[in-house]
DNA sequence: AACCAGTTACTTGACAATATGAAATATTTA
DNA sequence: TAAATATTTCATATTGTCAAGTAACTGGTT
């Protein structure tokens, strides 16, 4: 396990992925914030404006137990953002959906996200491809050359 | 306003951003945890491991309320991690700092964030010192070559 | 020096949101 | 029928805000 812990380079990248993360969510929960919502009712709600789907679901990908999703749509439903219906293919499944003020709202917030766009800004077209290049191989994804 | 919110590879590396912030907090809760640390008193003890400094510094480096810190340093102080001791300079301020199980603690967990060493260790040094070049100019740091 | 007003640091209390875990209900599956 | 699954409810802990309270510092005045 000769892991580089103490490489000066490594330790760099890290605090500046810190850094990264730090931003991303401070951004994250003031443009939920300016929309009366918390992080996590913000997060909730752009997932199911990808797709509507189970609570269970919603709790695998917040990875979080399934009873603490029920309060969370529940003050999402009580807002008028989401609605709870029946799965037709199983009576004990709710599929949890956006509103129409929820899409609307969902796009909004997306779209108040300005952390993603600006920095981005300031980098050129061949140093985002660089970016995307190497998170992709820092994150383990194949990239589109090995699909 | 003619920022480019649809173009597809700015879209492309926010999502992967995203997954980058995603899998960072996934780590740390699980470090954490690994300790019986929630991860806000991680972050409150890797803070003091640094350097020891006032609760209202804690506040402002967390962005939270003076009040939140109280609590979360009381429970750290419950279980021996941290003091809470006076300030020769202001007897209004408290400083908090590790103990030395505190201090060991928030060794192992640096140690055992795994997310920060290995996935870098795919990347060559060329490639990292590219990252760190990339992350910093989007995070709008000068970097050394202004210093 | 003493005093007083205003500010600052921290804590406390009330309350909301988020999180877990155990138990209850309804439904599906074997 | 028995076991497993999806959701909810309840008890409880943590995190977070805000308002109010206490202690201590600061600056300006005698």
């Amino acid at each position: 396990m000769a892991t580089p812990r103490t490489d000066p380079l490594t330790l760099e990248v890290v605090e500046l992925i810190g850094t990264v993360v730090a931003r991303y969510y401070e951004e994250y929960d003031e443009a939920a914030a300016a929309h009366s919502l918390t992080g996590a009712q913000a997060r909730v709600l752009g997932l199911l404006s990808l797709e509507p789907m189970p609570m269970r679901r919603i709790a695998q990908k917040l990875k979080c137990e399934p009873s603490n999703v029920t309060g969370i749509v529940d003050r999402l439903e009580a807002r008028g953002l989401v609605e709870r219906g029946p799965d037709p293919a199983d009576r004990r499944v709710k599929l949890a959906a956006p509103t129409e003020l929820g899409a609307r709202t969902a796009h909004q917030l997306r779209d108040s996200l300005t952390f993603a766009r600006e920095p981005l800004a300031g980098l050129s077209d061949e140093d985002r491809r660089m970016l995307r290049d190497l998170l992709r191989r820092m994150l383990g994804e194949p990239g589109p050359s090995a699909g």
